[in-house]
DNA sequence: TTTTGAGTTGTTCGA
DNA sequence: GTCGAACAACTCAAA
């Protein structure tokens, strides 16, 4: 009886998941393989593995225990269990992100010394990364118009689930590694998550989506990294809602930008502030690590972060300014601890975020647009309710007073910490900064 | 090839 | 308090 391999990745999910129909095509008995990488486990106390170890048990408990669990060198445990169940095909939904494409060229040559092939099928994306290119055939670097390209490629309609497969059951797993289990993890709360959403804070998306106090986006982004639902189950369902269709087109333009640009992980993608003088990390960097700054509204947010490995959007981008272009850090440092802390940490989204913010990504913001701290809380939070949710020291304050302590004489009663920096002082460097970098080159003599 | 319109998310200052 | 201008120049995409 024929036998072939649905080795998961991002697509953590039994519905609308063509490589599963792939697999299951003609009746062919599947084996459900997870591996265990260890290059992508290193950092296995973060909350974005936890998140996925959580997944993992829920799609065993899909499975009805049926998934297989291996640890390794994925070229090395694929090639052996393709053996082990001589399995013709390995099918697996088609990664992008650098890492992945250099790890399946190699599995799929170690497959081929056996004859055995990797079929992919499908993406985690609704456009794969790639395929939308300007005429001249060059990828677009600017969003609005890969979101009207985007839009007018289209994407196929959800896949079928399919119900009959017959799942391999005889060999061994290893076991899943110690985590926290999370009641939220997994595709049927998922499903649910969306269809919630779907029906109630969808329609008010437009209006709502930025205001942290009022929580009502949609909380599907660790859903979506570990592909316990697909953007498609979500774009067929979203007509008419606009602004919440263009935030998934903003995860499939970055992930786009990375498959063209994989350097751009870890580095400036645009090479304009290559001379941006930047300071270490240090007792500030810290603070801000710890939602210790001084500026309530960033420090909500990164005390969110910490307490629930996820951050409001808005907020994430006010408490990345802020260690940008007040604290003058680097963004990758930033980048680095979002991706350890946001159980939705993907490398795309993340990174390209971070540079949007600092200024050398793809589509720039202006370099003088710096968000202040305090505007940004009167403006997304004006009852301070977001603020005092996350921010104890601060809830005798009522209404909007949450976001200026200094203001009232009992501010800093419950010991909430001063301002590490000074907003228009730390304004005015970061200005002189970025004027200095974009100076043209001088040359320096010896 | 050249031209033209446009580019996620803002802040500050002065009238 | 409100409103418009300034903050810059550059690159991108398409006609």
């Amino acid at each position: 009886m024929a036998t072939s391999i649905l080795w998961f990745r991002r697509d953590l999910r039994l519905t609308d998941h063509p490589a599963l129909i792939a697999a299951a095509e003609g009746g062919t008995t599947v084996l459900p393989l997870f591996i265990l990488d260890p290059a992508l486990l290193r950092s296995a106390d973060s909350r974005r593995t936890n998140r996925l170890l959580a997944s993992l048990a829920a799609l065993n408990d899909a499975l009805d225990g049926a998934l297989v669990l291996r640890r390794g060198d994925p070229s090395e445990v694929v090639r052996a269990v393709a053996w082990e169940v001589d399995a013709a095909a390995v099918h697996v939904s088609e990664e992008t992100t650098p890492y992945g494409r250099r790890r399946d060229t190699r599995v799929a040559a170690a497959l081929e010394q056996d004859g055995r092939w990797l079929i992919a099928t499908g993406s985690p994306y609704a456009v794969t990364p790639g395929r939308v290119l300007k005429d001249d055939g060059t990828p677009y670097r600017v969003f609005t118009p890969f979101s009207k390209a985007w839009q007018s490629h289209g994407w196929r309609a959800p896949a079928d689930s399919a119900r009959d497969t017959r799942w391999l059951r005889e060999i061994a797993s290893d076991d899943l590694p110690e985590h926290e289990p999370q009641a939220e993890a997994g595709e049927a709360a998922a499903l649910a998550r969306w269809a919630a959403f779907r029906d109630g804070d969808l329609a008010g998306y437009n209006a709502q989506r930025d205001r942290p106090d009022l929580d009502s986006t949609s909380h599907l982004s660790a859903a979506l990294k570990y592909g316990e639902i697909h953007p498609r189950t979500l774009l067929a369902e979203a007509h008419g809602h606009p602004r919440f269709v263009a935030e998934l087109c903003w995860r499939e333009f970055y992930a786009d930008v990375l498959y063209h640009r994989p350097e751009s992980a870890w580095a400036d993608l645009n090479p304009t502030l290559a001379g941006m003088t930047y300071d270490a990390p240090g007792p500030e960097f810290a603070a801000w690590q710890a939602g210790m700054t001084g500026y309530p509204l960033v420090d909500a947010g990164m005390r969110q972060l910490l307490a629930e490995g996820w951050m409001h959007n808005r907020v994430r981008m006010v408490s990345a300014s802020f260690l940008v272009k007040h604290l003058h850090v680097w963004w990758p440092h930033g980048a680095r601890h979002f991706l350890a802390q946001l159980a939705d940490g993907d490398i795309a989204s993340n990174n390209h975020g971070w540079q949007w913010v600092a200024g050398t990504g793809t589509d720039a913001a202006p370099y003088f647009r710096i968000f202040n701290p305090v505007t940004q809380g009167l403006k997304f939070d004006p009852d301070g309710n977001y603020v005092r949710r996350y921010v104890p020291e601060l809830r005798h304050l009522e209404g909007s007073a949450v976001h200026e302590p200094w203001r009232w004489g009992d501010g800093y009663a419950h010991g909430y910490p001063q301002r590490v920096v000074d907003h228009a002082a730390a304004r005015a460097d970061a200005l002189a900064r970025y004027a200095a970098a974009r100076q043209p080159a001088t040359v320096e003599h010896a």
